[in-house]
DNA sequence: TAACATTGTGCAAACGTTTACATGAACTAT
DNA sequence: ATAGTTCATGTAAACGTTTGCACAATGTTA
């Protein structure tokens, strides 16, 4: 059980003060080269590390950043939170992470312990749309970024896919290949994302000249069965849809399967396309289309934006409302080229 | 910019010392009860929440457990990840994650890190075979448990799935089906989890009276490009398979993929299984067989077994090595009782 | 009643940094 | 030679806990 070396020791050695080592340490011009020079020699040479826990009560913060999440293991936040880890690190933070459950009173709870545990930033992907309790980190001081499921009102800045864009490139890209009645997955019109998405898909609609039918228009939830039941009613319908562009992967995937149970071909008889690039997409049979929303990418920039601020002097008034541009997977479940 | 309260100013507002307070509030039993409610009231009127980080520094161990894994999006370690995350919780403990990247020197510097951030305990999917860097953890007396890929020699405390049960119990159900001649897609030997799932798949055989045939084992990597070539390989023996039993997902993904382009019927031609239970499996067509390593659980565990250690009085001589029962995940692939 | 144990609390140091303020030495300007 | 600057370093307090030791007040025993 090997002691620490702490600044103490090292100013000791060197019959000087533990003040005058930190300021060293920390390249402050009013210590002489000559110094520094000699703290830092003696520093690796009784193989120094700086105890991040003391810096942290004297400072008031520590060199972590908490993350937020509904769920750890849904393949997007997991890419997303390797993208934050990626970048703090750069900086020599490290990555706090706690689960909400998708209920606003465990995200609460959590804020609370990453606000004692002095963290230098919390990034949240918010789990309802009660934003009320980042009040708190606000006041506390501490720099916040929601992504994806951003805090329109409260949060300064904001990181997330640009949703309208990714589904009305979805949509635009069915009409490109020639579809005529294009029908959409909805998710629940209660979350912003899902409201964009839909967004995205009427506008690609009314831009290029397709008319809106709000017969083709379901809402639904993310899930596959959701799909497959969304699908029956959609191609039971009398003028029934030649594309289905979901706002999910999950529900994409239920009304492939459903297609697939009757028989009818895609992309030949009908195209669809999902969203969020989901890892099993590339995987069925056919392939389904898909949104990226570059997962990795958001994390990475939702680790900038933490150090944009902590880099700029304090007193913040522009805040940074990011929208990453998505991109089209094209796979064989929207592609027909051959008779367009 | 609220300022927190402390025991200070607990003891001020009761007109005793810090000492008393701290005291109460651990429930230590030289306190008297009417105390330690006066101090439990008027710490919650106050609204008092203990700084982590003070104690930390004055305990020398802060209540965090950290976690080092190859990449964080992977779902097998997204999904261990939630569990360790879901246990340490119920303590009133969090986790840091730090990524390996597979690399061994970034995995040092990891353990460098969490070591200076005082953590409690380190759980650690190695990065590779060599495992010399984790004396140091035991040096600086820091509970250590690996998982998955674990230390064999240096850890105290490992968890693990039954690599080679898995492997046999995916082999046993390929032979119960009337699969004959039936091939191993094998990881890199020089992976312990691998070598395993080699040795569940010979152990198999033999106990049920098959023959081992070297041309039906094939080392390749985790890939699904390895599975197509590798099935390729295999069928185009003179002697063929009737059965591939993969040692991964990603492989037996590629091998599935070659036998539909062959036109070669699944399961009736040629049974297929993985491992790992990718969310990506179930979605195949036909959905593959593959062995469920209950990640979650495994996570679960992990946790569990620090909290074991901090509570036992320290002297530790009995460690821990847990395996973990896989669970056969049977699907179409491998399904084909009508004409066994 | 003296000696002793028990109970509840206070005192003060310690964990390892950081930083406002003080200090002394050398240097510049008058 | 005196006052004012500048430069490099030292002093000491602070961050908020925890805990060994001391101590006073009470209760117990002989």
């Amino acid at each position: 059980m090997t002691k620490k070396t702490t600044i103490s020791d090292i100013a000791k050695a060197l019959n000087t003060t533990a003040a005058t080592v930190s300021r060293a340490l920390s390249d402050n011009p009013r210590i002489s080269d000559k110094t520094k020079k000699l703290v830092n020699d003696t520093a690796k040479a009784l193989g120094y590390a700086p105890n991040p826990v003391a810096a942290a009560l004297r400072n008031g913060r520590s060199k972590i950043i908490g993350v937020i999440v509904p769920y750890i293991d849904r393949s997007f936040f997991s890419s997303v939170i390797r993208g934050i880890e990626e970048e703090v690190k750069k900086h020599g933070y490290n990555i706090m992470i706690c689960q909400s459950l998708e209920d606003k009173d465990a995200e609460a709870e959590n804020i609370d312990i990453l606000i004692n545990a002095r963290v230098a930033g919390i990034a949240l992907s918010l789990a309802s749309n009660d934003e009320s309790h980042l009040k708190k980190i606000i006041n506390h001081n501490i720099a916040l970024v929601t992504f994806d499921r951003i805090a329109d009102n409260l949060a300064p800045h904001t990181v997330a896919a640009d949703d309208f864009e990714g589904s009305y490139l979805a949509t635009k890209h069915l009409i490109d290949q020639g579809y005529k009645r294009i029908a959409h997955l909805a998710g629940s019109q209660k979350i912003n994302i899902y409201r964009n998405r839909q967004r995205g898909y009427r506008a690609a609609l009314e831009e290029n000249g397709h008319e809106i039918d709000n017969d083709l228009i379901i809402s639904t939830n993310s899930k596959v069965i959701a799909g497959r039941e969304s699908a029956e009613t959609l191609l039971n319908l009398k003028n029934p849809p030649d594309a289905i562009t979901s706002a999910s992967d999950f529900s994409a995937l239920g009304a492939l399967q459903y297609c697939k149970s009757k028989g009818i071909k895609i992309p030949e008889e009908i195209g669809i396309t999902g969203f969020a690039n989901e890892p099993f997409t590339e995987y069925l049979e056919p392939s389904l289309t898909s949104v990226s929303q570059n997962t990795l990418e958001m994390g990475k920039i939702v680790g900038q934006v933490f150090f944009d601020q902590f880099n700029t002097e304090e007193q913040q008034t522009q805040y940074k409302k990011i929208l990453l541009k998505p991109e089209l997977i094209v796979r064989k479940s929207s592609l027909r080229t051959i008779n367009k």
